[in-house]
DNA sequence: TATTGTTATACTCTATAACTATA
DNA sequence: TATAGTTATAGAGTATAACAATA
């Protein structure tokens, strides 16, 4: 095998790697604003789109009893709020509030300020290609 | 720009989202061993070393409060052991046990297999091409 | 009856502060 | 005095089980 050839471990490796240290960037911007890895996820899918509890609990992939304690905190904090749906009466529907998307957009800036170290080591060609493989991954 | 330009923030996002995925996928198959992904991480950075406890604390991000009580719970499930340093008094040194050890070889074969579906979805050179952007952003 | 969500409970994860032991 | 680690405490995250309301 020639010294480019990766053997799939050295990719798993690099893979959770960088999934760490992002993770890692995530967790301390949202620790500044006093927010779980947990919260921060939550404002980033409701970023760009109202949805049911039973909808953020398949997406996360937690119990719906989690979401629920979840949403009460952050709604508590006056970040997201709920909503009876009109149609159907058992649904609770999760949507930001004006402090939780103001919130939302200034992390999501600070997240794309702190990894710029790590991605600005790659050239303009390198970050469209991994783009492109990173899209590649999630289907 | 042409399309096949990145944008910076879709780097961002193909970032964020395959590492989510990656969590996830680790979060899964820890919970089938009864594992958090806490101690998942804590399994897989004692698989190639013996630290000290302050060292642990340093690698995770943790306070060295949190890391006594990961090491004790994992400790009592027979996963890990702790050992008084013989140079330094007052340093106590963790290592994975037997069993721990064989844990953690099953779970990377594990984590291998799970995300084979993702990683599969590359060619071999487009999967060291992959490999390599990725150690680049890793330094 | 089935589905959506909440609540009660128990355990893990986490940091802060106070402590013990060693250097 | 300074450093390494533990313990007590409190709050957040998590799942399971039991429940209420709606379909």
């Amino acid at each position: 095998m020639a010294a480019t050839d990766s053997d799939g471990q050295d990719l798993i490796d690099a893979l959770v790697g960088v999934s760490f240290a992002a993770m890692a960037v995530l967790t301390r911007i949202g620790a500044e604003h006093d927010l779980s890895l947990t919260q921060v996820r939550v404002l980033g899918i409701l970023r760009d789109r109202r949805v049911k509890m039973s909808e953020l609990a398949e997406y996360m992939g937690l119990d719906k009893s989690t979401i629920s304690g979840l949403v009460d905190r952050a709604e508590k904090r006056g970040l997201l709020g709920r909503t009876q749906n009109s149609v159907d009466g058992r649904v609770v529907d999760v949507f930001l509030t004006a402090e939780g998307t103001e919130l939302a957009e200034r992390g999501a800036a600070q997240v794309a300020r702190s990894l710029s170290p790590m991605t600005g080591r790659l050239t303009r060609t390198e970050a469209s290609r991994l783009t492109a493989l990173l899209e590649t991954l999630l289907r």
